[in-house]
This record gives C-alpha cells, structure tokens and sequence, in this order.
DNA sequence: AATCATAAAAAATTCTAAAGGCCTTTTATT
DNA sequence: AATAAAAGGCCTTTAGAATTTTTTATGATT
C-alpha cells in the first residue's frame, strides 16, 4: 500500500522507509541506528544501508560521527523555530516569484487546484478519523505547498525550499500524535490561499501564507519536544 | 601536503577529494563518474565510493540516474544566477541576525579579525601571483562569509547558507582559471566590511555586503560557461 | 568508594569477489 | 531499412572476512 513498485532499487526502497520511519517516529529522535539490527530489519546489506544513511546525513535526517556511527537526528524546540524561519523565508520568497512569473499561469493554476482537491478531501478525512490518515495529510499539505513554489524559476530554490519542508513536516507528524488536528481553520486557509492565488492577488496571498505556517507551530509546553529518547529495540 | 591526518577515514577523505576536484574542475562539468575508474583513482572500494557519492548528491555536487551511474553535477548561468540570489537572501539575513545578537560578541568580533587576517594575507598573495592561490583564497573567502554568518544564533541557518556557498564558490573557483581575480576592489570591500561589522553600523555592513556578492558575479560573455563538457579520462 | 588498567565483546570501517540486472551497442535476420 | 537477438559494459547488491575502534566488563590499586 505504500511502495507501489517493485522494480525500485533497493537503495531507493530503503531510503524512503527510513527516511519515513524517522518522519514517523517508528525510529525515535536520538535513538542510535546499529548497522546490524538495521540489516534485519530492513533487509539490505551494510554497504547499502550505508549509502543510504550517508544520504540521510546530507538530507538533515540522520547524524554520523566517525567510528561511532549513526543515529536518528534529535528534536528540539530551537530547531524546529529554525525550520519554521527557514521555511518562512524560503517559501514566501518563491511563491512570490512563481506569481510573478507570468509564463505558464495556467498549468501551474491547474497543478494548484488538483493539489489543493487531495489536501481538502484528505483534510476532511482527518477531521473525522483523525489519526489514520496522518501521513497521507502529511504528503498532501506538503505537495499543495510545493506546488506552491514548484514555479519560482529556481531550480536550486525549489531544492532548499523542499530539503527544509521535509525536516519541517517531521515535526508536525511528529506532534499531530499528541494534539489533535487544527481543522477547519487549516482547511479555510488553504481555501483562501488557492483563491487568492488563482486571482493573481499576491500581497493577500504573501499574509495568509505568513500566518499560516506561524499557526501550524506546535511548541509543546515545556520542554517536552523530545518526545522519545530512550533508545528502544529496533529489531 | 594536503592532507594532513593520516587516521583520517578513507570515506571522508575520498568524500573531501571527490569534492575539491570538482569545485578546482579536475573533474569536468558533465563528465560521468564511472565507478571502476574512480575505483583506481581514489583508491577505494566501489561501495565507499557510492557511499561518498551519494553524499555529494544530496549536496548538489554530483548527479546520480538510477542504473546509469553518476556524474559531475553540469554548471550553468542559469543555476549560478540561482545561488547567487539564494546566497544573498541567506547571507543577509543571517549577517543581520549575527549582528544584533549581543551574546558573545567579543569572541564572533575576534573570529571576524582573525578570518579577514587570514583572507586579507592571501588576497596579497593573489595580486602578485594569480594562479597558484586560487585554492587558498576560496578557502579563506569563504572562511570569512561563513564567519560572519557564524554568530547568527540558527543552526539550520548557517547550515544551508555554508552549502549554498559551497556550490557558488565552485563557480568562482572555476571562473579564476579564466579571468583575472577581482584584486584591489575585493580586498577594500573585505576591508570596509570588517570595519563596519566591528563599528556595528549593521545597515552599512548589508549594503556593502550586498554588493560585494553581486560583483563577484562573473557571467562568460555567450552561454560558455560549460567550460569543459567533453568527458576526458579520470583514471 | 573512586580510579585506573586490562581484557573481552560489540560495532564500525573497508575491501574483495562474485552474482545478477539494466542499458546500449553490435550483429544477425527478415 | 527495420527489427530481433546477442554481447559487453557498467551498475547494483550481497556476503564474508580482515582491521580498527569503541564500549563494556572485570579486577586491581589507591
């Protein structure tokens, strides 16, 4: 139900469910990734595993230390702030140039509104049945804002922007386990901001977008983000 | 000469070498990376190659196409256009945040003085003797940029700034093997900089630093930039 | 009890060798 | 000339073993 295709490499494969994995937090925040029990579990060779760690480094998902090996890059409030700016400036930078860039408006309206169609069917999913549909919301929102940025005219901008929303996006699956779903409020923002983007409004758009990634920060009372620490079994 | 510690890793060596003789264009714009060759070259496994490799994707410096191997990340006006305008968003906006964070500014104003020393040192040297410290002066250039960004209080912040300009300065280094180096002009906006960062005149110090990124632009007159796409042998 | 030294176990790093798969090019056939 | 079959090259991945380093356990010393 997840991997669709079986012909995937198995370097690809295992990427991506590591990389889930510690989006979900099936591997816990801090917790030290043992080459062999990760073997196991799944089902690759250390060279491969390797490959696809050193990968995960690069990406901001995974710390390495030599001779020491690898764990699961922690959580912290300072971080997750840090995202949220990044993203703020990243984002609304490029959603302005892609609504200033007039070449193309209508497959990247068309491209707006079928992204903005799976959020909000997804959305209304979670506002019955909260907690299954997590990650499938997490994809959604996540490729509505990309699409957002997908027509900036920079193909570096667009990389950064989508590298910085990922290791965003972990905080909010991570914290959507603990406090329920902000509902109606998202679904109308990003009612509003498909308007406004369709109307060619910027300025309306540049606000509603600003707020909008403010409110999806979760910062948990005290200090309590490092959700799980201790290092569990993983295999 | 270069390296100096021998207990270093074979992985992170390969992985620093890999790097500098794409940015120095030992290895070509374009050119694959044939695993077997690299094998000979760099003297390691095939495995601690990819494993290498895939980091230098996730960093933008090389390509990587299921099945068919890697190659040298191409250049292009256009993506140096890209980092250049991304540099300047990071770089301003976290030099300005450096700057207004009073914590600590005694040893991120002696870090300044001693990376501008350094920089300062070298940029003499270049005047007399073009090409034999190009290595060096990116080093230090960068040294500098990144020191200043240095004191601005995000981690992620000065994360993705450093690997943004590790690919601009591919494109200056490259670009030193064609023309002249700036000289004169660059050492005053270095001088000028530090001066002002020090005084704190935070509105001086982003406007000349500004401008300091935009010149250091260098766009080849047609499109020539490809500067060698013909892949040479590597082993 | 705290500290240090030492030995044993666990984990990381890396390489070789080899099987199997995909892609491109060459050759052969219609 | 078009298409199919075969060949060769390169990529992908694994397994296993040799080294080195880190961690843990154990025991001796202060």
């Amino acid at each position: 139900m997840i991997n669709s295709d079986d012909r995937k490499l198995v370097g690809q494969s295992v990427y991506e469910q590591l990389r889930s994995d510690i989006v979900t937090g099936k591997l816990s925040p801090g917790e030290k990734l043992k080459l062999n029990a990760l073997r196991i579990r799944y089902s690759a060779s250390v060279n491969t595993l390797r490959e696809t760690l050193m990968r995960l480094v690069s990406d901001g998902f995974v710390l390495f230390v030599d001779q020491k090996g690898f764990s699961v890059k922690p959580v912290s409030t300072a971080d997750l702030r840090e995202l949220l700016e990044l993203r703020q400036m990243l984002e609304l930078s490029a959603v302005r140039k892609s609504m200033e860039n007039k070449a193309g408006q209508m497959e990247w309206k068309s491209a707006l509104i079928s992204a903005h169609f799976r959020l909000n069917c997804i959305e209304k999913l979670m506002m019955e049945d909260e907690g299954s549909h997590v990650q499938a919301w997490e994809k959604a929102d996540r490729d509505f804002h990309v699409t957002m940025v997908s027509h900036c005219g920079s193909q570096q901008l667009i990389r950064y922007h989508a590298s910085v929303i990922e290791l965003y996006m972990r905080y909010q699956v991570l914290a959507l386990h603990r406090r329920p779903f902000r509902g109606q409020a998202s679904v109308e923002e990003h009612q509003k901001l498909l308007k406004h983007l369709l109307d060619d409004e910027t300025e309306s758009v540049l606000t509603i977008l600003d707020s909008h990634i403010q409110k999806g920060l979760f910062l948990p009372d005290a200090e309590k983000i490092p959700l799980k620490v201790k290092s569990k079994a993983i295999a």
